[in-house]
DNA sequence: GAGCACTGC
């Protein structure tokens, strides 16, 4: 047996005989089948929603194959003679649907742009143009349920732009994917033959196109949630399209809640916080586009608004549950491949995994039984794929399949939602993910979640698509029909699964409280009280919930508020650019430190470079001086070079670097100078980012172990920490992760005097 | 002594 092969892989490896590979010649497999085909020849992936002809088999709220049948009736009522469904005879509770297929022609653009217009037309959604237009115009709110390539994304903002809809101010389209709102924007510029950034832009984080003859914006929903705190009514906008509605980020929550405030405030002329007040002549139109399922939720949530129904454009998928659940998912996904792969006509395969450690095993398993394939076969090609996989190693999968060969690529949730694959015939479901989920605790802060667990309906879908995006697709589910009918609709909202500091953070400057907000979903009182106390232990709230000229300092800095308040606080410290340089860093969206398993040791030993005694923080900062000097004097290669050697992300270096120019610029404005610098005096760096950390620490026990300063869970350095196997009398540390244990990760040694100056420095503030 | 899905300002 190799020596090099993964412990794991070896448990996981059978005989090739188990899937129908002997001796170096194909034959029908062994086993029997485990697959039972749930859908008909006629309709394939009906049952799944994947190819819907009904729009109520969305909601969801009965098992998928009883759907069709009972809901089925109801829609034949609906129909109408003018093509349109209405929902009349559902009494009030119902919100009311409309199919806007089918009615009206649509005018094309230009005449230059033909065959850009004639696509335009080409879409799902054209045909019922004047009929979304019509209900726009009747009603303030309107639900559009879109399918997967129905145009709705591209063609919605168009449509209601040459309808006059929007004269007196500009249509938003919020997203919540900063590379979906540019290429969006960019998109839509083209069908309507103007440079980027005129009539349609975009603004998301570091990066804004737009001019004051901009009609169409797209931008991010985290973008038009800062907006919000210096325009409270959104003036500006007279269109607000929420896109993706059903994903339910934090940040789309706060927006829906936020827009039916500002909609009563600006449609109704008696109310003081509307026209009279803000003097505004516009009346704000929302529109909340979703893919599927929770379409009936928002409508509730908005006075039973009306409902819209677009068809999709996708091709048929054929789906297989298995007949039996699945002990190992990734033995059973290497069992399906093979079958696949022996059985099936060519095509790309894609296989979703929970995370990189499954990713990697089953890769290996897979290569080398890949090797022992008769020579007739088509060679198999695997990529792996996500998200701390560096991204020219990601972009693999990207490449076209040379010819004789299968590519298989193995990868996480990044492949559902964030980035399409071309070329995608067969995916294999292994029905699991990894999510993060926020527990919140009173006491000691509460700490995140990162467990495996089973995918929604939803997600089994959109991953069931990712076969068909370009011809008929088969989706393989290593689960049995009885679990997905098990499964949950879609996933838990955000809002309910994460720390709350930042937003409650927000909306204080908003004069807003989250738990009078009007939400969706409402967060249990345990979060709300974890958030209020850390924000009051930063100094942000006073005894009484009220913001301080601190927190609102804090809140203006796109900073979690810890880090906020390290800045603030290094004020008082003289280290303002120490601190800038460290949490601009720890913000990134990606590690500085690349882990490669395979080279762990060099990686270690490259570590030890900028390892400083005091710990992880100082470590970061160790690197980026470092990064900094090579950045001075040597060329791009170079430095791409030195990070590679170094096992150091340049792309979280450079994004640091934007992250740091636009602290220093809310710097500047809050009168913080961000150029004074501690140079060596390493204490006052670390102190400054104590305060922001003070609720996360831990004392060294007499048994060696960390225990909270704040509640009493027993901590664990992570591994991958510097300070891992060294015992200090106290720690502080940016998060808390349960996974097989409750780890501290980024952590930092602090003088315990340091906690008793914090309680003198608390007092005499309050 | 052991491991980490995905976003956003």
């Amino acid at each position: 047996m190799p020596a090099a092969i993964h412990p794991k892989v070896i448990q996981k490896v059978r005989d090739p005989s188990y899937f129908g590979l002997k001796s170096g010649k194909t034959q029908k497999q062994a086993k029997p089948t485990p697959w039972v085909d749930v859908s008909d020849d006629d309709s394939l992936g009906k049952q799944n929603g994947l190819k819907r002809k009904n729009p109520n088999n969305m909601n969801g709220h009965h098992e998928p194959s009883a759907n069709g049948h009972k809901k089925k009736k109801r829609r034949h009522s609906l129909l109408s003679d003018d093509g349109l469904q209405h929902n009349d005879a559902n009494g009030a509770g119902q919100p009311k649907k409309h199919r806007i297929n089918g009615a009206g022609p649509s005018t094309p653009q230009g005449s230059k742009a033909k065959a850009i217009a004639e696509q335009r037309q080409q879409l799902p959604i054209a045909k019922g143009r004047d009929a979304l237009i019509e209900e726009i115009r009747k009603n303030d709110v309107t639900i559009l349920l879109g399918e997967t390539g129905s145009g709705k994304t591209t063609q919605v903002p168009q449509y209601i732009l040459e309808s006059g809809l929007a004269k007196n101010g500009m249509i938003a389209v919020t997203q919540p994917r900063k590379v979906a709102a540019t290429s969006l924007a960019a998109r839509v510029a083209t069908e309507q033959n103007v440079p980027l950034g005129s009539l349609v832009g975009y603004a998301v984080r570091f990066d804004e196109k737009s001019s004051p003859e901009t009609r169409i914006k797209y931008l991010t929903d985290g973008m038009i949630v800062r907006e919000l705190m210096s325009d409270p009514l959104l003036s500006n906008y007279s269109v607000v399209i929420v896109d993706e509605a059903h994903e339910r980020t934090l940040r789309t929550d706060l927006l829906i809640a936020n827009l039916k405030k500002i909609q009563k405030a600006r449609n109704n002329p008696s109310d003081p916080k509307g026209k009279g007040k803000a003097g505004l002549t516009n009346p704000l139109k929302i529109v909340i586009m979703s893919a599927t399922l929770d379409a009936e939720k928002f409508s509730r949530f908005y006075h039973n608004a009306k409902i819209l129904y677009v068809k999709g454009r996708q091709h048929p998928v054929k789906i297989y549950h298995c007949a039996e659940s699945q002990l190992d998912y990734t033995d059973a996904a290497m069992r399906t491949f093979f079958q696949i792969h022996t059985d099936q006509p060519p095509g790309d395969v894609l296989i979703f995994l929970p995370g990189q450690e499954d990713i990697e095993s089953l890769q290996k398993s897979i290569d080398l039984y890949a090797k022992q394939l008769p020579a007739d076969k088509l060679e198999v090609l695997t990529c792996t794929m996500f998200a701390a996989q560096e991204h020219s190693q990601n972009n693999k999968a990207f490449l076209p399949t040379p010819p004789k060969t299968r590519k298989c690529i193995l990868a996480t949730n990044i492949a559902e939602t964030s980035i399409t694959i071309p070329g995608i015939k067969y995916v294999i479901d292994t029905g699991k993910c990894k999510e993060k989920q926020y527990l919140a605790r009173v006491s000691g802060g509460g700490f995140d979640t990162l467990l495996t667990r089973d995918i929604t309906k939803s997600s089994a879908m959109q991953r069931a698509g990712r076969a068909g995006r370009e011809g008929k697709g088969v989706c393989f589910r290593l689960y049995t029909e009885d679990a997905f009918n098990g499964m949950a609709l879609s996933a838990e909202p955000e809002i309910l699964r994460c720390s709350l500091t930042a937003s409650i953070l927000n909306l204080k400057t908003l004069g807003q409280n989250l738990e009078e907000l009007d939400l969706m979903d409402k967060p249990d009182s345990d979060s709300i009280a974890s958030a209020l106390k850390t924000l009051w232990l930063l100094g942000a709230l006073d005894n009484h919930q009220k913001l301080t000229p601190d927190g609102r300092q804090m809140a203006l800095f796109p900073l979690e508020p810890q880090y906020a308040c390290a800045v603030v606080a290094s004020k008082g410290y003289g280290c303002t650019s120490e601190v800038l340089d460290i949490v601009s860093v720890l913000s990134a969206s990606s590690k500085l430190f690349i882990d490669i398993s395979e080279q762990r040791d060099a990686v270690a030993e490259a570590r030890r470079k900028f390892r400083h005694s005091y710990g992880d923080h100082l470590t970061v900062l160790n690197a980026v001086r470092a990064y900094r000097e090579i950045a001075a004097s040597e060329n791009k290669h170079a430095r791409r070079e030195w990070c590679r050697k170094h096992f150091l992300n340049e792309r979280t270096f450079l994004e640091a670097r934007d992250i740091r120019e636009q602290l220093v610029v809310t710097c500047n404005r809050v009168g913080i100078d961000a150029t004074v610098s501690a140079k060596e005096d390493e204490d006052s760096i670390i102190k400054s980012i104590g305060h922001g950390l003070a609720g996360n620490s831990a004392f060294l026990q007499p048994d060696g172990s960390y225990k909270q300063t704040m509640g009493q869970t027993i901590v664990k350095v992570h591994p991958g920490s510097s300070l891992c196997d060294k015992k200090v009398p106290a720690i502080i540390y940016d998060e808390l992760m349960y996974t097989n244990q409750i780890y501290a990760r980024g952590v930092s040694s602090i003088p315990k005097s340091f906690f008793l100056s914090l309680s003198a420095f608390k007092q005499r503030k309050a």
